[in-house]
DNA sequence: GGCCGAGTTGCGGTTTTCTTCAAGTCAGAA
DNA sequence: TTCTGACTTGAAGAAAACCGCAACTCGGCC
């Protein structure tokens, strides 16, 4: 709480979000709460190391835990995060269309060879 | 090409948000085309620092550059980043104002209660 | 040519993050 | 109570990201 410079917690939570396992988290959460469980069953990771990046997650504030019996579930923790992955998912169009016509490359590079 | 996953790719672009000194430079951007000499003048980090973030940008394809005279300017490879830059500010504001009205806490306990 | 401002690149040392393994907690079944 | 499935936590080595320094390229000017 102490003045962190706003771009710093922006630049925080866009790290959050920089690691394969958080992101596959967090598509799999858009369709609503779900169980460590489930998460474990689609994405191929170890249990400790799935509760690693949950923990990352969690601390960030964008996914709640909460018990239900024996199950730990998890959702996001606002629905903005959809927004998020959208936009993301945008830009990614974006850059590769720009990649495959080359023109940025070519631009960026001067005259060598 | 060799079959990165889009989970992964994705993945990497929020990695390449993630740090202070690039949200800067792609917040001071948003207005337009600027040389690097601007940025300096803005950011308040080394010359080669900079440099390094503005390759980080440049490699992802979220900025380009091009030279003009004795300047290099850079830009936004595509304006979705300002959509971008603009969910996560909602989402931090999101979560903050969700730690403070303590809300998501209460419903973290499910049936119990 | 020689010089200078504008940027970039390569190289190390330091700091973070990632990943696995082992151990621990918690809730329900036997 | 003991066991078992579901998760979490702690620790430690490996990998990656960061940062400043020095050296280098590229244009424009004298």
């Amino acid at each position: 709480m102490v003045s962190v410079p706003l771009y710093q917690a922006k630049a925080e939570m866009f790290r959050t979000l920089g690691h394969p396992v958080r992101i596959r988290v967090l598509e799999l959460l858009q369709d609503g709460p779900k169980p460590v469980r489930d998460l474990l069953a689609e994405i191929d990771v170890e249990a400790s190391n799935l509760s690693q990046q949950l923990a990352v997650l969690r601390r960030a504030g964008i996914v709640t835990s909460f018990r239900d019996g024996a199950l730990v579930m998890y959702m996001l923790s606002t629905p903005d995060v959809a927004d998020l992955l959208a936009a993301g998912r945008r830009i990614l169009g974006a850059v590769l269309t720009d990649r495959d016509g080359l023109l940025v490359e070519l631009r960026a590079q001067g005259s060598t060879s």
